[in-house]
Order: C-alpha cells, then structure tokens, then sequence
DNA sequence: CAGCGTTTGTTAAATTCCTTACATTTCAGG
DNA sequence: CCTGAAATGTAAGGAATTTAACAAACGCTG
C-alpha cells in the first residue's frame, strides 16, 4: 500500500463519517481518481469499507454477521470458478463427508451443493464456514488454530486430532498454481500442511481450479499431479497426466 | 396497506434482524413474492427499510438519524451488555491472552478492545471469530470442531490440544443463567464442556452477564458462583460471594 | 356476481454496474 | 537516465439493476 493510497483511503472514510453513503462515481470524483481505482482500494481495505451495488459505506454500518456480499475482495475469475464448481459438486453424493479447502474458489462449491444432501463439510477457513452455516442438513466440522487473515484460514500447528476420526470420501483442493512438472502450489506454507495432511487420508482428491491458475508456480507446494485423482477447470474434469 | 402488505414487511424486518443484508432476490424467494412486489413493499416503507443496488438492509444501518430499536431487537439487552463489557475490557492488559466465550454478550467486549492492544484471543464462536478478525493487532486463535447452529460455536468433542500450549491469562465467560446455590448454566451442553476445560487453564476466570440472567436456572450447569475471580454485569464488578 | 380500484406479476428496454484485459503512468533502484 | 514493478486509467463485454408499461389476479362493494 503506497502512502497516497493510505491517504485516499483515509480521505474516503472521513467522507464516511460525514455522509453515511457515498456513490462510487461521486467517490471518484471527490478524491480525483478514476472509479477503477477507488474500486480497487476498496477491495484491498475490507472491514473499514463496505461496498454494495455502486456505494460505499462505512463497514460499522454492517456489523452483524458480515454478509458474504460485503465481502469486496474482488474475486477475480468468478465465473470460470463457478463453473469449474459446478463440474466438481458432480462428484458429491447426498451422505457423504467432504473436505473443502480454503480461497475464493469453493466458495461457489458451498453454494452449488443441493439443499436436500445430508453432507457433513470439513473447512478450516472461516468464510468457507459461514457460507456452510447457511445450507440446511450440513454438518459442519471445522479444524481450528491460529488465524492467518490473508486466507481467512486457520492453521493447526498442532495434531488434526478430529481429521483421524473422520472418513473422508472426497477431498476439493483449490490451489494458485498448476503446474505439470511442479505440482500444485499455493501463496502460504500453513496451508500446504492441511492440503498434504488432508489428501493423506481422503479417498479421492480433486483440484478445483480455473484455467488461469495453469502453468503458474507459487511459493508453498503441497502435491505433485498424480496426487489427484482429477483436475477440474470451467472446461470440465481431466486426468492429471494430462499436464 | 393491505394486511398482507404489512405482514410482509413485517417478516422482512424480522430477516434483517438477523441478518443485516438481504438481497432483493432472496428476498423475493423468501417472502414468496416477486422482486417486483418486494421493491415496492420498500418503496412506501422509507424511513424503516434501506434499499441499495440491490441489496435491502435496516434503514438504522444508514441512517444516522433512524432509531436503534432494530439493532437492539435482534439482541435482548444489548446496551447492558455493552456496559458489561465495558467493566470487562479493564480487565485486559495489552499484551495478554484471553479466552473470550460464545454468545451475544461478549461481542461487545471485541469491540471494545483497544485497537493498539497486542493481545491474542481464544474463541470457539464463529461469530466472535468474524469479529475479532475485524481488528487490527490480535492473534486469534480458533477452537474447532462440529458445528453448533444454535450458538455459532463449534465443540471439540476431541482433546483441545492447543489450549495446553497457550497460557491464558483471563477468560471471560458468559451465562445464560446465574445463580447463587446452583452456579453458572447455560443452554448447550457442549458449551459447558469447553467452558469447563477452559477455566480450569485460566489464570482469571470472570463472568460477564447483564443483570436479566440473575436468578436463572438453564439446563447446563459448568462452574459454582466461586470458580469465578469476580462477576461483572452492566452495574460493575462484584464478588462471587455476593450472590 | 358484476364492476372497479388495488395489488401483484411479467416483460422489455434503458441504464448502471462488474469484470477482464490491456495501455499508460508513476516511482524507486540500479 | 534506464528499467521493472506497482499503480492507475481506459474500454468493452457481459451481467445485474431500474424503470415503465401492461396484463392478470385479488378484494371489496353494491
């Protein structure tokens, strides 16, 4: 964050405190930037400043259980990552126990799931978890520790004592970077640790990815290719050897 | 106004104490109505019902000058509560570990917390994680588990292995029920079973509760009136011994 | 039960918003 | 002064929202 995005920031939420509700187009005019960068400051200052369909508002306002609307983090790529979604819930049957993992990705999972599937959920992020809690017949285990707020995920430093009492009939993996001779990675190294740990014990691992995480490599890796059982993209499912 | 009318405004007031942003098209599915007839409904109900790109929420929530009475229907007793907890953030140091119970109570006491406090917090709420994630500079750390719908809290029905590696300096439980001969009791069995766990680590053990719980008998009893160092309710701090 | 005004639903067009991709600018280090 | 990364601007498409007009259903009244 440069300092003049600091103090634009700064200069929108005074504007907040004043006027309970400002346009996205008077916002940008106000501070003398163009809507796409007030748009994207926005984004990267979740809990201060709320967005909703063309107007900012002071977070405060909306202080209960934050709706997933609000949460502005600009999920880019979201229809292929629907879709990628909408391939992966094929793989669901209504009794069964899934893990999901972390980021923007399986969020739509969540939300694709059918309402009558008496599934129980294992997360270890919180937005994944509250979208969880608002589906009817979902267990919900969650596996806890430390916070770490770029990933909205937990990490257990210690013993998943609870992953060991736990079938798990299907694993969903999301992950930055696909790469044929490197393997599937991600942005944080506590979250390898739950991906290996999990994918050890489930019965089927699939990655759910769009097709613009492909020949990426992030920092933090967690399997090769032929760890999963498929890889699935907006374009469908395909075998891992096909990377 | 018809009586349908009203009745529909009425369970859309009732869907935004509890959850303070509604889409219009959830909104519409919920009530059974078309979107059409809902954006009406919120057209000739200015002044109660906010409406925003979309999005319906509590005309309080944007509103500077409209009452508060929803923010406060949703939870009983909320500005006692809120006072609670202002006896109860004195109680903090700024570099502590605390554990912070579920329920609505000690929400407020999240909030109340200096923002410069380097403080890390143990939860098992979701709602008081989401909180907590809120503010700059704590730790947080999350106990897991299945989830519990009722109370947003999760049970370890497994070992809290974490708890053993953290020292807690003080934990701040709530109850729904106080009383002198029968203790501490609060709805949900499985609470009881990590508030237990929990004071038995603490080095403090404090009870904040707004005066309405005194005298109350709930099913799940987990501590007599003197397992607690001091009993704090929107009147102040007093001794166990006093009730 | 016919008539009439009100409420509600449906559709289509106009507007606005969101995402993506790419061009441009800025700025710090070499 | 050059260079590369980050920040910002621009534009196009697709998606969502808004508005308006009209049709259908409802409820009351005579």
């Amino acid at each position: 964050m440069t300092a003049r995005k600091a103090q634009r920031t700064a200069r929108l939420m005074h504007l907040l405190s004043e006027r309970r509700v400002i346009h996205l187009s008077e916002a940008a005019t106000l501070l003398g930037v163009s809507e796409m960068t007030v748009r994207r400051d926005i984004a990267t200052n979740q809990g201060q400043i709320a967005y909703l369909g063309g107007h900012i508002l002071a977070a405060a306002e909306i202080d209960a259980d934050a709706p997933y609307e609000l949460a502005t983090a600009a999920d880019s790529h979201a229809a292929a990552k629907r879709e990628a979604c909408a391939h992966a819930v094929r793989k669901i049957r209504p009794d069964e126990t899934i893990f999901i993992d972390c980021g923007t990705t399986l969020i739509h999972l969540v939300d694709l799931i059918p309402d009558d599937y008496q599934i129980t959920a294992i997360c270890y992020a919180m937005n994944v978890a509250e979208r969880l809690s608002r589906k009817a017949n979902i267990t919900i285990i969650m596996l806890g520790g430390v916070y770490h707020p770029a990933s909205a995920s937990f990490s257990g430093t210690h013993d998943f004592d609870i992953l060991k009492s736990v079938g798990i009939n299907a694993a969903f993996l999301s992950a930055a970077g696909v790469d044929a001779k490197r393997g599937a990675t991600c942005e944080h190294f506590h979250e390898a640790v739950v991906k290996q740990k999990v994918m050890g014990l489930a019965r089927e691992n699939y990655l759910v990815v769009d097709s613009s995480k492909i020949g990426k490599l992030k920092r933090a890796f967690f399997a090769p290719m032929d760890g999963f059982d498929a890889v699935i993209t907006e374009h469908g499912e395909a075998s891992p050897d096909s990377f």
